[in-house]
DNA sequence: CCCTGATTCGC
DNA sequence: GCGAATCAGG
């Protein structure tokens, strides 16, 4: 349920013929960044730094360096995780002691590019797999995006029932979190299920953000039509639609 | 803190 | 091949 997105970006023809003319222009890679990301898709400074080296051989323009008056680092000291934990080293650089100590007792995981470039919640990436990309280049951050979309005003619209007026075969999705009010809820169509009357929780597009996605809706509507029921009512926007808004 | 490019290596 | 994590430094 995956791979539907490029986690990386699109480097085509045209990306690097542009990637080419903003280094020629003296951006920085950050500047480049941005740029290409607004152009294209969400791309991280690391990305264009990578790439840019990359393709050195190719005589590709190079990033100018900055000025440095220290000494040019060890090679292999840099990239790799710390993999020794060493709690306590005496200070040795006075800028930078507390990232290096830091750095030295966890390495952190690695993250995809679903996080990256800022603040894509890694828990969204699921949600943004529902929603069938629009172009083949679209990255999984601007998918996220409209899922997100999509869904809260999926919730607006619902019929925000509260506990006692849920009745059987209503979606139980909470749509409000507002301090101190009554807890309300979706009250869509429910799917088939195995809860009471044959249904289960969710409607159709609550079901597919809890984690179902559109087979586990297709595997509902399939069982219900087995069982002699009528396939589910794909609410009040279908997940077709709501996905692919 | 902000920023710069450079490097390694897991994927 | 790609790029996040991490580096060294201004």
């Amino acid at each position: 349920m995956s791979g539907a997105y490029p986690v990386t970006f699109a480097w085509t023809d045209e990306a690097i013929a542009r990637l080419k003319k903003l280094v020629e222009e003296k951006l920085s890679a950050s500047d480049i960044a941005a740029r290409l990301s607004k152009e294209f898709a969400p791309i991280s400074r690391n990305a264009v730094i990578g790439m840019i080296r990359r393709k050195a051989k190719a005589g590709f323009p190079q990033l100018k360096a900055p000025a440095r008056t220290g000494a040019i680092r060890a090679p292999g000291a840099a990239g790799k995780p710390a993999k020794v934990v060493r709690p306590s080293t005496k200070a040795q650089d006075a800028h930078h002691e507390g990232r290096s100590a830091r750095y030295a007792i966890k390495a952190p995981p690695r993250l995809t590019s679903a996080n990256d470039p800022k603040g894509f919640d890694p828990d969204l990436k699921a949600l943004a797999d529902l929603a069938p990309a629009k172009k083949p280049v679209e990255t999984l951050a601007l998918a996220v995006q409209r899922a997100v979309t999509n869904a809260k005003a999926y919730d607006a619209a619902s019929r925000h029932l509260t506990l006692t007026e849920l009745q059987t075969g209503d979606c139980k999705f909470p749509v409000t979190d507002d301090a101190g009010g009554a807890h309300r809820f979706c009250g869509g169509q429910a799917l088939p299920g195995k809860g009471p009357g044959g249904f289960g929780s969710y409607c159709a597009h609550h079901q597919a953000r809890c984690g179902g996605g559109p087979s586990t809706f297709r595997q509902a509507q399939d069982s219900g039509r087995a069982a002699g029921k009528p396939a589910p009512r794909a609410t009040a926007r279908s997940f077709g639609e709501w996905a692919a808004a």
